[in-house]
Parts: structure tokens; C-alpha cells; sequence
DNA sequence: TGACTTCAGTGACTAGTATCACAGAGGGAA
DNA sequence: TTCCCTCTGTGATACTAGTCACTGAAGTCA
């Protein structure tokens, strides 16, 4: 564990007041997480909020037979709306999250994240922002599962993954396919599929995204 | 619109202070909603946090070709997630809400509901509540559309009904379909196949529930 | 260089679900 | 009663995705 520097945490949370960066300062303390390494397991207790200073996290949720599926990544700037929920009652957690990255996260004690809502107005404004985007977010991975056949689906989690980090793809096709929950020789045929459009080349663990609206 | 009575709001509210009670008294209003009403429509702007008093709602997502499924059910004493979370910034809804039955919901104005998060303790636990238990809700309707069968989903979905309306579940096999996002023909076949495992008994209009668990 | 491991590509088969077509049952209204 | 409409049951068929079995290519390491 480490202090947090100061510097470091205006940069991701610019919106915060003085007096709450100075609490945030006093109290929390910064932990740094190896690529790979699980941030939040399902059925840990919560007693932090935790909210992300660089690096970035995949959030998801797993069965008992060991499927996952991904409902979102954060993001530098961002935090864990379930850690700030399950907080409010010392509950446990209903995801899990892992680091895609090295990263840092800040961890804030529970009852302190819990007395800076009606201490800090900003505060009081993130989580609410937090919650809503979180939950906008899950309804669009919802939405995806719900009504798109696979191959829409892989294209939403492809241009996801452009979105937080780069046009490079690093991933296994084994490893999208255990994130969205199919087999890897499905996930084989439908990239081909793609590659055959122009939208993107294959190379051996790495996808080159090209473009994908013209799909 | 009526004014609302503050028995009625207390009985379903209890945890709610007097000076909240009053304010709510004096700044919202009832609206009464007939049965298959829609209290909500996906992009409508939401001006306030609807409170539910009496009757059921349910609260479905529709992709743009009207394909829907359900994300849970509101019952009276709980409070639309989503409108609280809209509320903050006069945002569009991302959701449809119907009432199921007759109902009479609660309209708190936006800026009022904004308000009280600061003034009133048990309103702030109230909606951080709230959120927390849609967020959950809405994780376990994921799960099941991700990780299980159409057989395990319906089940899903008769023990939910079950929960909050009984166990003669007056629904059509076609809507049922509908909420599930399936077609008619599947779920007759699957329902006929529960029928023979003895949980259930299948009438025109309605099933007749005996025990779910069993299966 | 050769052995080994991981990753990707592909055909054949299977299971689950959707779709189509149609028949019959139940209930309401004239 | 008769007509009509909605709801339910069921077979045939098609499609999507998952599974199995195998091949070959790329990278790693002794």
C-alpha cells in the first residue's frame, strides 16, 4: 500500500472539491494491482469503495459451472458502482472484477465514502453518476444479449474493446470467447467472417481492427 | 391527479421521517394508472421519481423492433430506479414501465427528490437502496438470459410472478413469450412439459401454480 | 534443429430454439 | 345454436450455436 499522491488524483478526478481530495488524501490508501490479478471476487465482503487512478479493470460476473460474461470496463476515473453499493451495508459482492492491466486503485473505507454523500457535494454527485452510468451500461450489454445474435454481439464487444483500449486487439480468441460466454471455434468462424468484410485481420493472438460500422 | 393521503403513504412508506412525509404530501401529486397503462416510455424525459403505492408494475426493456423482455417487477413500497437516476439530470428514460394491475403511483418532482437526498436521511437510504436492489434484480435476469436455457428461464420467470402476484398466474402463453423474448409455440411446449412433471396445471388464460421448487 | 505448447482453421454432428402450418378447444355474442 | 375470435397443442422444418475430432501454423526452449 501506498499514498496516494495528490497530483495523481486531481488528474482522474478533476470534479472533486479540495477539502475532499485532502479527506481522500488522509484516509484512503492507493493499492496497486498486477495485470490479471482479481481486484473483487464474488461473495467477498465489501468494506472499501474503490475507485480506479490508472490502468483498467474488466467488471463481470461468473456462474457456478465457471462461465463469465463481461458487463463493462473502467476506466481510469471511474469506480465501482457495486463496491459503492454494497458498501451502504457491509454487503457482498455480486461481481467480480479483474485487472486487464497494472493498475491502481484508491480504496476509501466504507464509512467514509458513506458520510462524504452528505459531506461533499461532488462526491454526493459521482456516485449518483456512477450508478446511472454502470447501470446504463449493463442494459446495453442486456440488451446485446438479449436481442443480437452472437455475431453482433462480438461485434459490440470488439468496438467496446477499441473504445478503452486501442485498435490492436490483444486477445486470444479464446479469451473473447470465454467473455461473451460461447467457444472458441465459434468466436474462430464469425472473426473469419469479419475478416472476410475488410473490417479487420487476423494475426495469432492480436486482431487488427480496420473499421467496424461499414459491418 | 389526487392528493395523496398520508395513511396510505405511510402504510407502504413506514420508514420514511414526518417531515418527509409532509413534504411529500405538499409538493407531489397521485396519478392513477389503469391496468396495461404505460407509466413510462424508453426516451421520454423523466421530470419525476415515481413512488409506487399500490398495484404492480413491470419494468421491460424494447430493442427497435419491439422485441421486449422483462427486468423485474415493481411492487407497492418500491420506488422506479431508473427515474431516480434520470431525475438528476432531466435524462431520457432508457426503460418502459406498464402497469400490470390498476395502480397508483407517487410523482415527486425532480428538483424536490434532488433536494431531499441531503435533507432527509431515510429518502438519501431510501434511494441508495433502491438502487442497490434493481442493480441486483437486474444482475439475476442477466444471469439467467446468459448462463441457462429457455426451460430454466421460464422457470425463472413463474417463481417471480409467483412472488408477487400468486400462484394463478393469469397470463396468455403468448405473453408470457412476449416478456421472455421467445415465441409462443416454445413456451406452450416447455409449460406442457412442467404441466407433466406435476408443478403446474395449465387453464385457458391461466396456470395454475403447485410447487416450482421440485422441478 | 527438433520437440513441445499454444493458437487458429475447418468439417461433421448435435441440441436448443424459432418458424410455419394447421387443427382443435373454449368462450362470448347475436 | 351458430359464428367468430382467441388461445392452445403439435408436427415438420430450418437455423444458430455448441461440441468433437482433427490438422496445421507459430512461437518457445533445450
Amino acid at each position: 500500500m501506498e499514498i496516494p499522491q495528490k497530483e495523481d488524483i486531481i488528474k482522474q478526478f478533476p470534479q472533486f472539491e479540495q477539502s475532499l481530495l485532502d479527506d481522500i488524501l488522509a484516509h484512503s490508501a492507493i493499492r496497486e494491482v498486477e495485470e490479471g490479478e482479481e481486484v473483487m471476487r464474488t461473495g467477498q465482503y465489501i468494506r472499501s469503495t474503490v475507485l480506479l487512478l490508472s490502468g483498467l479493470l474488466k467488471v463481470y460476473r461468473e456462474d457456478d459451472e465457471g462461465n463469465e460474461f463481461l458487463m463493462y470496463y473502467l476506466e481510469p476515473g471511474s469506480a465501482c458502482a457495486m463496491s459503492m453499493m454494497c458498501t451502504a451495508r457491509d454487503e457482498q459482492s455480486q461481481i467480480m472484477a479483474k485487472a486487464v492491466t497494472e493498475a491502481e486503485v484508491i480504496l476509501i473505507p466504507s464509512h467514509l465514502s458513506e458520510q462524504w454523500l452528505a459531506k461533499y457535494k461532488s462526491w454526493h454527485n459521482f456516485v449518483i453518476a456512477s450508478y446511472r452510468q454502470r447501470f446504463e451500461e449493463l442494459l446495453q450489454t442486456l440488451d446485446s444479449i438479449a436481442f443480437k445474435g452472437l455475431d453482433e454481439r462480438l461485434l459490440f464487444y470488439l468496438k467496446r474493446h477499441v473504445k478503452v483500449s486501442g485498435k490492436e486487439i490483444r486477445l486470444s480468441h479464446q479469451q473473447i470467447a470465454l467473455e461473451l460466454n460461447s467457444s472458441r471455434e465459434v468466436i474462430s468462424r464469425l472473426l473469419k467472417k469479419l475478416e472476410q468484410t475488410g473490417a479487420i485481420t487476423l494475426h495469432r493472438n492480436y486482431i487488427e481492427v480496420h473499421d467496424l460500422e461499414v459491418v
